[in-house]
DNA sequence: CGGCATCCGGGATGATACTG
DNA sequence: CAGTATCATCCCGGATGCCG
């Protein structure tokens, strides 16, 4: 068998890059996982969570995840007002696929920082 | 028990972030995939199995994976020059969480795509 | 007070053309 | 073939101000 099969059952581009700017955007990866792992919560309590994430690209991540459908936003008409975000169950079937990752950081983290350490060519930062 | 247990668990900031900037960056999961899948492969093949790159960033990107060690980059000094990039044994630990990640975008693209047209708030697009 | 919009600067990215 | 050089553009981040 020629190897013209092997690579026509992989050429089509990455399957999961357009999955990847949805879930791996910046910040939608940390507000995710604090929506995953703490509950439901408010703006600024996420705010918290998420540190060094500005109030306005804190609110259009929210925008783009909640258009994904990955959050639900429930506005209260309250004094003061009151939004909560919400992890929906679509975003929850993520859970796995973070931990595994989370696992595979935990592993392979430290091999990372040595070859960026040994590395003494021209991105050498 | 108070949910603070819980919570001081997962107060750290979202764990795998740091990877996710390394792995999932721009073009970064395309050119993994492609030198995964496929094999070692000279720099314009990667032009073609990496559709839209410029040639630019994919000179950017490749040189942050190697410095992260995730790729190596051979130059054979040849007429003409004859460069080849291939994906480490640590790139290839990855394989795994990308078919997992894989099949959950087989299973839940559709809902993304379901909720994006379903969307009608500020980000409308 | 909390959530969101606007103006501006900087760094990453993209398009096009050129070189060892 | 394997990249650079240059310029245009976009997204992110900081500061400021509005509005319920």
């Amino acid at each position: 068998m020629t190897d013209s099969l092997e690579v026509n059952s992989t050429t089509g581009p990455c399957p999961i890059s357009p999955m990847v700017s949805v879930i791996f955007g910046r910040w939608a990866t940390e507000v995710l996982w604090a929506l995953l792992h703490a509950g439901a919560m408010r703006f600024t309590e996420l705010r918290r969570r998420v540190p060094d994430v500005t109030p306005k690209v804190l609110t259009q991540r929210l925008r783009q995840l909640e258009r994904d459908g990955l959050i639900t936003r429930t506005y209260h008409r309250e004094v003061p007002p009151r939004v909560v975000y919400e992890a929906t169950a679509l975003a929850r079937t993520l859970i796995p696929h973070f931990a595994g990752l989370e696992r595979w950081t935990r592993e392979h983290a430290r091999d990372i920082d040595v070859a960026r350490r040994a590395y003494a060519g021209p991105l050498a930062s």
